[in-house]
Formats: structure tokens, C-alpha cells, sequence
DNA sequence: GTCTATATGCTGATAGAC
DNA sequence: GTCTATCAGCATATAGAC
């Protein structure tokens, strides 16, 4: 093979991604040093700063990474005709595609105010627009009739959180799969704006 | 007065817990320091340390004390008539006891993970308390007829994250009041377990 | 690319003076 | 009841050898 010997620079960077991401969900980002995510790669601390440049570019990194695959993700599902069925689309896909990396979600939404201000404020505009998402189904549903509503605004923040609280209690191997779950939460999703 | 000459105890204990409590919403248990609540209350770090044993206990009573103020105000709660109305005030009675403590709220989420194991299984345990008041609520509507569920329990759950997720995007001053929100959140729970 | 060694400072908790 | 002083250890980050 004609890599390099003694060159690990293709693998270290994601496994300290991978081992941070895994830690701050653990334990939280204040309480892990820089110190254990080395030891869980098998790297000297001192290596780590050839990867990052600090520990807040870390945390950071992950998370807009997560928030930019759950946009990317979001916007390549295809598109159904109705708001109806661009509503049950979109519960699926949020339960799904949360069950599916629970550790970064959980980074996500805990770590926030670890975050610099600038590094905050772009994680929360990443997330505004993926609630847009969900905002503009329930005001197309509501220009046609099909869905009744109090508030676009608050029934858009109650339902991503009622959906993002599945990963709060869900274990693998419980009473029910996720495609179960989605099912049942869409029966709710689907009765809470109807009109 | 009766009160002796320098002692300042019976208020130190209190203004301690309070200042952690802002301290632990604002920055997280792990990111704090004894210091740095000593300082907030004005004592130095050592004096913290005649009100509790350690920095554990004093996360640990917030929590409890949270949750035990919480069980104590729902069962104080008057008693409606049927399982709608029940379901009202439950929704009523969260929204507006959460939003008038949004610090012990924050942290009695977010830093489960800071607790030791016994100490986490305490407040698991009242949780699971509080949530089986809701539960309660939703088999005696199912048993009536008038609600109908997929699932009791993960109604219960999806039913507390949506109320619960108020606390994440609230701001004192903002469009809406506690009450206008109240109401159109009920709107919202009352059409999910319609029959 | 990774290592060791190190600078500088903060941590939780305790002992003992007042 | 509060203070000062202190212990032993760990933190982030960098410098320079290999």
C-alpha cells in the first residue's frame, strides 16, 4: 500500500471526534478533560492540538456538524404533495434520524451554554431553520384548511419537542422499535392539528 | 432582637443554595467552583462547607427540593370531576409551576448525569412519581371513553417534553404570557388524546 | 505525527486561628 | 461562624526532542 509509515493523520482526527463526542454525552463537556479524550484514542494529550485548536473549537465542531447532516438529511428526503403527508414525513424522519445518533443529540441541546457567544449563535441559527422546516408544513396545512391552530409558532416548538423527547427514554431492545414509536407519535402529531 | 451577635447563620444556608442554583443553570454543576459560590454569596470557600458536606449534596438537595416542591404543589392541586378536567389543570398547573422556576427546572434536567448513582436513582424515583400523575389522568379518560390512546405511557411522555420544552424557549416580556401560553397548549393535548 | 516535559493556574476539601 | 493558609492533584495549552 503507499501510505506513509507511521502516518495515522487519516484516522486520528475523526476517532478524537468521535471519542469526544462520546465522553461530553457521558459526562458532560466541563467535567471531561482533554487528558481522557487522548487516552480514549491512545494518543498523548499534546497530539490532540494538531487536530483542534482548542477544546471549544471541539465541542463546537461537533455540533454544527450534527446540525448540518440533520439539515442536509431533512432536505433530502423527498417531498410529499400534501401538508398532511409532509407532516407525517417530517415526524418519521425527526424520531429516526435522532434514535439514530443519540449521543450527538444529546451534545446538541445539553452543551449549549458551553458554547462562546459567536459559536452559540450559529448552532441556534442552524436550528432555527431546521424548525422553519417544520414551520412552513404547518402554515401551508393551515392556508388550506387541513390544519387547525392556535399558534404556528408554539405548536412548531411543541411538537419538535415532544418528538426530540423520545431520545430522553428510548433504549435499545425496549418494548418498541423505533418504526413502532413513530407510528404511535405520528397518531398524536396528527390528531393535535387537525382541524 | 434576640438574635446573637455575628450570627448570620440562619440566612448563609439559604442564599448559598440559591446562588448555586444560579450558578448550576447558568454554567453547569461541573463548570462552577466552590469559590466561585462563595464568592456570589459573599463568604469565603471554606465557610461553604458548614452547610454542606460537599459540592454532590449540594446539587443533590436542589434536585430533591425541586421535586419534592413539585409533588407537593400538584397534590395540592383541587380535585376536578372528570379526566378532561383533570387533564386541563394538569396542563395548566406544569406550564405555569415550571415557568415560575425556570433555574431548578434547568438544572434538574440537565445535570442528572453529575449525580452519583444513588443519588440519581432518588430523583429517577420521584420523577417516575410526578409522571404517573399524569398517567393516571390518561387510563382514566381511556377507561371512560373519552380520550383515545396509542400508548398510555408514551403519551405521558411525549405530553411532559412538549409542556416541559415551554422552559427552553420562554422569555419573560416575549409575545405571550404564561396563561395565553397555557391555553394554547391545552388546545394542543386536548385534540392529541381526543377520542 | 507523536512524544515528554513543563508553565501557569485552578480544583475540592481540610486544619486551625480568631 | 468565618477566616486564612494549605494540601495534593488536575486543568489547558505549548515547546521542543525524535
Amino acid at each position: 500500500m503507499a501510505r506513509k509509515t507511521g502516518s495515522k493523520s487519516e484516522i486520528t482526527g475523526p476517532r478524537i471526534r468521535e471519542a469526544a463526542l462520546s465522553l461530553f454525552a457521558q459526562q458532560g463537556y466541563a467535567a471531561v478533560s482533554m487528558r481522557q479524550i487522548a487516552r480514549a484514542v491512545g494518543v498523548q494529550a499534546g497530539a490532540l492540538y494538531l487536530y483542534t485548536s482548542d477544546k471549544q473549537s471541539l465541542l463546537f465542531d461537533l455540533m454544527r456538524d450534527h446540525m448540518d447532516g440533520l439539515l442536509a438529511a431533512s432536505a433530502a428526503e423527498p417531498k410529499a404533495a400534501t401538508p398532511l403527508d409532509r407532516l407525517q414525513q417530517f415526524t418519521r424522519f425527526h424520531i429516526l434520524y435522532h434514535l439514530e445518533r443519540p449521543d450527538a443529540v444529546f451534545v446538541s441541546y445539553m452543551e449549549l451554554r458551553n458554547l462562546n457567544p459567536e459559536n452559540f449563535a450559529a448552532i441556534e441559527g442552524l436550528r432555527r431553520q431546521y424548525e422553519q422546516t417544520l414551520e412552513a408544513i404547518l402554515k401551508d396545512g393551515l392556508a388550506e384548511g387541513v390544519f387547525r391552530l392556535p399558534d404556528t409558532k408554539l405548536a412548531t416548538l411543541a411538537l419538535i419537542a415532544m418528538l426530540t423527547g423520545v431520545n430522553t427514554w428510548y433504549r435499545q431492545g425496549g418494548r418498541l422499535g423505533p418504526d413502532k414509536i413513530a407510528s404511535i407519535y405520528w397518531d398524536m402529531v396528527r390528531k393535535a392539528v387537525a382541524a
